[in-house]
DNA sequence: CTTATATATCAATTTTTTTTGATTTAACAA
DNA sequence: TTGTTAAATCAAAAAAAATTGATATATAAG
């Protein structure tokens, strides 16, 4: 019996969101910021309103981040399930919120 | 005391290796038969010789593959600990060799 | 209602990646 | 040496992704 060959399409699409610098950064800032607001990532990296969104909008799609939406603002926050579903514990570790990361994890 | 940002050039690299389902299909054709040669990967795929270089190529770059060579033939695997490093568990598992599936491993 | 603010979306352009076919390189066999 | 095979590399073309500036939408405030 020979083994199903899986279906890679969906993990494409994760590390497409993944394969970018930009977006690598705007993880590590939702982890070590919680949920955050478009208009604060604006500044934080110096960058076009309209570019932040469209980057915001691949992680989203790609399941990697969330969105909260308050009146007019927009928090982006982390999926850290989703993330621990997909990258290593040494990966996950850059990518964990910071009041998780003193716990009892064995790495970190 | 602020952590250092990781810089993420090396991870992006990674990722965009593994951002192309065509690569990852390679990737888990290694795991099952582990060190095979460019010319049944052009069978196995039904893919153009010049092509396959060029996608075993990035693979390689990012160090998610090893060559090894044999005269005229190159046979390429995966390189596990490296995949290890950076995928899950449950990924890792997919893309984890078959002899070391029925291991001792927690998942699989 | 009018205005202002936050953010998403759109269309055009630019950049990057992928594909293709041809050429090159290197090892081997006759 | 000559011919053959495996595989890498190259240059041009095609396709996909990112950037930009403008516009649209939606909420809130006056």
């Amino acid at each position: 019996m020979e083994a199903v060959k899986p279906t890679f399409q969906l993990y494409e699409k994760k590390f497409k969101a993944l394969a970018d610098e930009k977006r690598l950064e705007i993880m590590y800032e939702l982890c070590q910021r919680g949920k955050t607001c478009v208009c604060d990532l604006m500044e934080i990296f110096g960058v076009s309103q309209s570019k932040l969104s469209y980057h915001l909008k691949i992680l989203l799609d790609a399941n990697l981040i969330e969105k909260e939406t308050k009146g007019t603002w927009n928090y982006y926050d982390i999926n850290e399930k989703e993330v621990n579903n997909l990258l290593s514990e040494e990966l996950c570790c850059i990518f964990r919120k910071v009041e998780n990361k003193a716990g009892n994890n064995s790495c970190c």
